[in-house]
DNA sequence: TCATCACCGGAATTTACATCA
DNA sequence: TGTGATGTAAATTCCGGTGAT
Protein backbone atom coordinates (compact mmCIF):
# COMPACT_ATOMS: atom_id res chain seq x y z
CA UNK A 1 0.00 0.00 0.00
CA UNK A 2 1.13 3.50 -0.80
CA UNK A 3 1.76 5.86 2.21
CA UNK A 4 -0.54 8.04 0.38
CA UNK A 5 -3.02 5.54 0.31
CA UNK A 6 -2.63 4.84 4.05
CA UNK A 7 -2.94 8.57 4.76
CA UNK A 8 -5.68 8.24 2.88
CA UNK A 9 -8.09 5.59 4.16
CA UNK A 10 -7.01 7.33 7.47
CA UNK A 11 -8.66 10.20 6.58
CA UNK A 12 -5.83 12.36 8.18
CA UNK A 13 -3.84 15.69 7.51
CA UNK A 14 -2.28 16.24 10.39
CA UNK A 15 -0.26 18.93 11.49
CA UNK A 16 3.02 18.09 13.51
CA UNK A 17 7.30 18.57 13.97
CA UNK A 18 7.95 16.78 17.22
CA UNK A 19 9.58 13.22 16.96
CA UNK A 20 8.30 9.93 18.49
CA UNK A 21 10.20 6.92 19.14
CA UNK A 22 8.39 4.09 17.02
CA UNK A 23 9.26 1.17 20.17
CA UNK A 24 6.60 3.31 21.98
CA UNK A 25 3.58 2.52 19.71
CA UNK A 26 1.53 -0.46 19.85
CA UNK A 27 1.69 -2.72 16.61
CA UNK A 28 -0.54 -5.13 14.89
CA UNK A 29 2.12 -7.23 15.34
CA UNK A 30 4.64 -6.75 17.56
CA UNK A 31 7.00 -9.94 17.41
CA UNK A 32 7.03 -8.29 13.73
CA UNK A 33 7.69 -4.76 14.94
CA UNK A 34 10.10 -6.27 17.50
CA UNK A 35 12.02 -7.96 15.00
CA UNK A 36 12.01 -4.71 12.73
CA UNK A 37 12.87 -2.32 15.58
CA UNK A 38 16.07 -3.59 16.36
CA UNK A 39 17.51 -2.45 12.49
CA UNK A 40 16.03 0.93 13.01
CA UNK A 41 17.45 4.27 14.50
CA UNK A 42 14.44 6.28 13.24
CA UNK A 43 12.11 8.12 15.35
CA UNK A 44 8.78 9.20 13.89
CA UNK A 45 6.73 12.45 14.21
CA UNK A 46 4.51 12.67 17.61
CA UNK A 47 1.50 14.47 18.17
CA UNK A 48 3.28 17.73 19.04
CA UNK A 49 4.76 17.24 15.35
CA UNK A 50 3.47 19.13 11.84
CA UNK A 51 4.18 16.40 9.40
CA UNK A 52 1.03 14.80 8.02
CA UNK A 53 0.68 11.31 8.22
CA UNK A 54 1.25 9.94 5.28
CA UNK A 55 4.45 12.27 5.13
CA UNK A 56 5.50 10.60 8.55
CA UNK A 57 4.68 7.05 6.83
CA UNK A 58 6.60 8.15 3.71
CA UNK A 59 9.74 8.90 6.53
CA UNK A 60 9.25 5.63 7.66
CA UNK A 61 9.69 3.66 4.71
CA UNK A 62 12.49 5.75 3.76
CA UNK A 63 14.12 4.67 6.58
CA UNK A 64 12.52 0.55 6.45
CA UNK A 65 15.40 -1.36 5.21
CA UNK A 66 12.21 -3.82 3.38
CA UNK A 67 12.32 -6.30 0.80
CA UNK A 68 9.66 -5.43 -2.50
CA UNK A 69 8.35 -8.86 -1.51
CA UNK A 70 8.14 -8.43 2.01
CA UNK A 71 5.13 -6.46 1.48
CA UNK A 72 3.31 -8.12 4.53
CA UNK A 73 5.67 -6.60 7.00
CA UNK A 74 5.79 -3.80 5.45
CA UNK A 75 2.06 -3.38 5.74
CA UNK A 76 2.34 -4.01 9.42
CA UNK A 77 4.86 -1.82 9.66
CA UNK A 78 2.90 0.97 7.85
CA UNK A 79 -0.54 -0.15 9.40
CA UNK A 80 1.56 0.56 13.12
CA UNK A 81 3.05 3.99 12.19
CA UNK A 82 -0.47 4.90 10.67
CA UNK A 83 -2.21 3.95 13.76
CA UNK A 84 0.28 6.18 15.56
CA UNK A 85 -0.33 8.91 13.82
CA UNK A 86 -4.06 8.54 14.24
CA UNK A 87 -3.09 8.23 17.87
CA UNK A 88 -1.29 11.35 17.68
CA UNK A 89 -4.44 13.05 15.76
CA UNK A 90 -6.52 12.92 18.87
CA UNK A 91 -3.90 13.64 21.03
CA UNK A 92 -3.83 16.49 18.84
CA UNK A 93 -7.24 17.27 20.13
CA UNK A 94 -6.51 16.09 23.66
CA UNK A 95 -8.41 12.50 23.13
CA UNK A 96 -5.82 9.72 23.80
CA UNK A 97 -7.83 7.10 21.83
CA UNK A 98 -7.80 5.03 19.21
CA UNK A 99 -10.28 5.46 16.42
CA UNK A 100 -12.38 2.23 15.75
CA UNK A 101 -13.53 1.06 12.02
CA UNK A 102 -16.66 0.29 11.60
CA UNK A 103 -17.42 -2.05 8.40
CA UNK A 104 -20.02 -0.92 6.06
CA UNK A 105 -22.87 -3.76 5.49
CA UNK A 106 -21.60 -3.74 1.81
CA UNK A 107 -17.85 -4.55 3.31
CA UNK A 108 -19.63 -7.19 5.68
CA UNK A 109 -20.97 -8.87 3.10
CA UNK A 110 -18.56 -9.14 0.87
CA UNK A 111 -15.60 -10.25 3.62
CA UNK A 112 -18.52 -12.56 4.59
CA UNK A 113 -18.71 -14.42 1.17
CA UNK A 114 -15.02 -14.68 0.98
CA UNK A 115 -15.18 -16.46 4.37
CA UNK A 116 -17.76 -18.80 2.98
CA UNK A 117 -15.80 -19.70 0.33
CA UNK A 118 -12.20 -19.93 2.68
CA UNK A 119 -11.80 -19.46 6.26
CA UNK A 120 -8.24 -17.79 5.74
CA UNK A 121 -6.76 -16.08 3.01
CA UNK A 122 -3.21 -16.38 1.58
CA UNK A 123 -1.35 -13.34 0.82
CA UNK A 124 -2.64 -12.76 -2.51
CA UNK A 125 -6.24 -12.74 -1.80
CA UNK A 126 -5.87 -10.69 1.33
CA UNK A 127 -4.26 -8.03 -0.77
CA UNK A 128 -6.83 -8.73 -3.20
CA UNK A 129 -9.59 -8.15 -1.13
CA UNK A 130 -8.27 -5.50 0.91
CA UNK A 131 -7.79 -3.58 -2.46
CA UNK A 132 -11.47 -4.44 -3.48
CA UNK A 133 -13.17 -3.88 0.20
CA UNK A 134 -10.85 -0.20 0.30
CA UNK A 135 -9.21 -1.50 3.02
CA UNK A 136 -5.84 -2.09 4.82
CA UNK A 137 -4.95 -6.05 4.50
CA UNK A 138 -3.91 -6.04 8.18
CA UNK A 139 -7.73 -4.94 9.03
CA UNK A 140 -9.22 -7.94 6.31
CA UNK A 141 -6.51 -10.30 8.48
CA UNK A 142 -7.91 -9.11 11.80
CA UNK A 143 -11.52 -9.42 10.47
CA UNK A 144 -10.76 -13.24 9.24
CA UNK A 145 -9.26 -13.88 12.60
CA UNK A 146 -12.17 -12.32 14.70
CA UNK A 147 -14.71 -14.45 12.70
CA UNK A 148 -12.74 -17.82 12.71
CA UNK A 149 -12.63 -16.84 16.30
CA UNK A 150 -16.92 -16.36 16.36
CA UNK A 151 -17.24 -19.30 14.33
CA UNK A 152 -15.54 -21.43 16.93
CA UNK A 153 -17.60 -19.77 19.48
CA UNK A 154 -20.64 -20.30 17.76
CA UNK A 155 -19.61 -24.36 17.32
CA UNK A 156 -18.46 -24.58 20.89
CA UNK A 157 -22.17 -23.57 21.70
CA UNK A 158 -24.01 -25.78 19.71
CA UNK A 159 -21.84 -28.60 20.74
CA UNK A 160 -22.47 -27.38 24.40
CA UNK A 161 -25.80 -27.98 23.99
CA UNK A 162 -25.50 -31.29 22.66
CA UNK A 163 -23.71 -32.46 25.47
CA UNK A 164 -26.37 -31.48 27.60
CA UNK A 165 -29.40 -32.81 25.78
CA UNK A 166 -27.10 -35.81 25.49
CA UNK A 167 -26.65 -35.61 29.65
CA UNK A 168 -30.05 -35.35 30.26
CA UNK A 169 -31.02 -38.62 28.00
CA UNK A 170 -28.32 -40.31 29.55
CA UNK A 171 -29.71 -38.98 33.34
CA UNK A 172 -33.09 -40.19 32.23
CA UNK A 173 -31.66 -43.33 31.21
CA UNK A 174 -29.94 -43.95 34.75
CA UNK A 175 -32.93 -43.57 36.03
CA UNK A 176 -34.72 -46.00 34.37
CA UNK A 177 -31.97 -48.66 34.98
CA UNK A 178 -31.85 -47.81 38.05
CA UNK A 179 -35.41 -48.74 38.25
CA UNK A 180 -35.24 -51.80 36.21
CA UNK A 181 -32.07 -52.87 38.49
CA UNK A 182 -35.04 -53.02 41.67
CA UNK A 183 -37.40 -54.78 39.98
CA UNK A 184 -34.74 -57.53 38.68
CA UNK A 185 -33.71 -57.48 42.50
CA UNK A 186 -37.10 -58.08 43.02
CA UNK A 187 -37.40 -61.05 40.72
CA UNK A 188 -34.00 -62.54 41.90
CA UNK A 189 -34.93 -62.67 45.73
CA UNK A 190 -38.76 -63.06 45.20
CA UNK A 191 -41.27 -63.72 48.06
CA UNK A 192 -41.96 -67.74 47.54
CA UNK A 193 -45.28 -67.26 47.16
CA UNK A 194 -45.10 -65.79 44.04
CA UNK A 195 -42.09 -66.88 42.50
CA UNK A 196 -42.06 -68.04 38.92
CA UNK A 197 -38.80 -67.39 37.61
CA UNK A 198 -35.33 -68.65 38.93
CA UNK A 199 -32.38 -66.75 39.29
CA UNK A 200 -30.16 -68.72 37.32
CA UNK A 201 -32.40 -67.75 34.68
CA UNK A 202 -30.83 -64.34 34.34
CA UNK A 203 -28.33 -64.13 31.92
CA UNK A 204 -26.29 -62.12 29.57
CA UNK A 205 -27.05 -62.73 25.92
CA UNK A 206 -24.21 -64.07 24.04
CA UNK A 207 -24.76 -62.28 21.40
CA UNK A 208 -25.92 -59.01 22.23
CA UNK A 209 -24.00 -59.06 25.73
CA UNK A 210 -27.19 -57.68 27.13
CA UNK A 211 -28.87 -58.82 30.40
CA UNK A 212 -31.25 -61.33 30.13
CA UNK A 213 -33.98 -62.66 32.36
CA UNK A 214 -36.88 -60.48 31.79
CA UNK A 215 -39.39 -59.18 28.60
CA UNK A 216 -37.52 -56.56 26.46
CA UNK A 217 -40.33 -54.50 26.30
CA UNK A 218 -38.56 -51.31 28.18
CA UNK A 219 -36.04 -50.52 25.79
CA UNK A 220 -35.65 -50.29 22.25
CA UNK A 221 -33.15 -48.69 20.32
CA UNK A 222 -34.53 -45.70 19.94
CA UNK A 223 -34.73 -44.40 23.49
CA UNK A 224 -31.02 -45.38 23.73
CA UNK A 225 -27.78 -43.64 22.49
CA UNK A 226 -26.64 -44.92 19.13
CA UNK A 227 -23.18 -45.31 19.36
CA UNK A 228 -20.63 -46.59 22.29
CA UNK A 229 -22.90 -49.78 23.84
CA UNK A 230 -23.95 -47.01 26.67
CA UNK A 231 -25.96 -47.64 29.75
CA UNK A 232 -28.56 -49.46 27.58
CA UNK A 233 -26.30 -52.39 26.90
CA UNK A 234 -27.38 -53.89 30.18
CA UNK A 235 -30.70 -52.21 30.02
CA UNK A 236 -31.38 -54.86 27.52
CA UNK A 237 -33.78 -57.18 29.16
CA UNK A 238 -34.76 -60.63 27.19
CA UNK A 239 -36.52 -63.77 27.95
CA UNK A 240 -33.87 -67.15 27.38
CA UNK A 241 -37.37 -68.90 26.08
CA UNK A 242 -38.06 -65.77 23.48
CA UNK A 243 -34.91 -64.76 22.08
CA UNK A 244 -33.89 -64.52 18.64
CA UNK A 245 -31.19 -64.01 16.75
CA UNK A 246 -32.80 -60.36 15.85
CA UNK A 247 -30.97 -59.18 19.19
C1' DT B 1 21.14 -31.87 13.89
C1' DC B 2 20.52 -27.55 15.96
C1' DA B 3 19.77 -22.49 16.09
C1' DT B 4 17.68 -18.62 14.26
C1' DC B 5 14.39 -16.07 11.80
C1' DA B 6 10.05 -14.91 9.57
C1' DC B 7 5.47 -15.77 9.27
C1' DC B 8 1.00 -17.22 10.59
C1' DG B 9 -2.99 -18.41 13.42
C1' DG B 10 -5.22 -19.05 17.95
C1' DA B 11 -6.41 -17.32 22.37
C1' DA B 12 -7.03 -13.80 25.49
C1' DT B 13 -7.66 -9.23 26.20
C1' DT B 14 -8.47 -4.31 25.37
C1' DT B 15 -10.99 -0.73 23.43
C1' DA B 16 -14.39 2.00 20.77
C1' DC B 17 -18.88 2.28 19.72
C1' DA B 18 -23.94 1.31 19.59
C1' DT B 19 -28.01 0.28 21.98
C1' DC B 20 -31.18 0.25 25.61
C1' DA B 21 -33.31 0.86 30.10
C1' DT C 1 -32.23 14.32 27.29
C1' DG C 2 -28.29 12.65 29.83
C1' DT C 3 -26.25 8.48 31.80
C1' DG C 4 -24.65 4.03 33.12
C1' DA C 5 -24.83 -0.94 31.88
C1' DT C 6 -24.19 -4.08 28.43
C1' DG C 7 -23.16 -6.30 24.01
C1' DT C 8 -20.56 -6.40 19.82
C1' DA C 9 -16.79 -6.17 16.96
C1' DA C 10 -12.28 -4.13 15.65
C1' DA C 11 -7.79 -4.05 17.26
C1' DT C 12 -3.85 -5.47 20.16
C1' DT C 13 -0.82 -8.53 22.50
C1' DC C 14 1.21 -12.78 23.53
C1' DC C 15 2.42 -17.33 22.45
C1' DG C 16 3.27 -21.60 19.96
C1' DG C 17 3.80 -24.09 15.61
C1' DT C 18 6.06 -24.48 11.21
C1' DG C 19 9.07 -24.02 7.32
C1' DA C 20 13.25 -22.03 5.41
C1' DT C 21 18.04 -21.15 5.88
Amino acid sequence: MEQEEVGLALGLSLGSSGHHELKEQPSPSSRSWARLEPSLSLSLPTKDSRLSAPVRIAAVKRELPMEEDDEATADRALYSVASSALVAADDDEGCNSRKKLRLTKEQSALLEDRFKEHSTLNPKQKAALAKQLNLRPRQVEVWFQNRRARTKLKQTEVDCELLKRCCETLTEENRRLHRELQQLRALNHPHPATFFMPAATLSICPSCERLAGAPATTTTGADRPKAGGGPGRAAHLFSPFTHSTAC
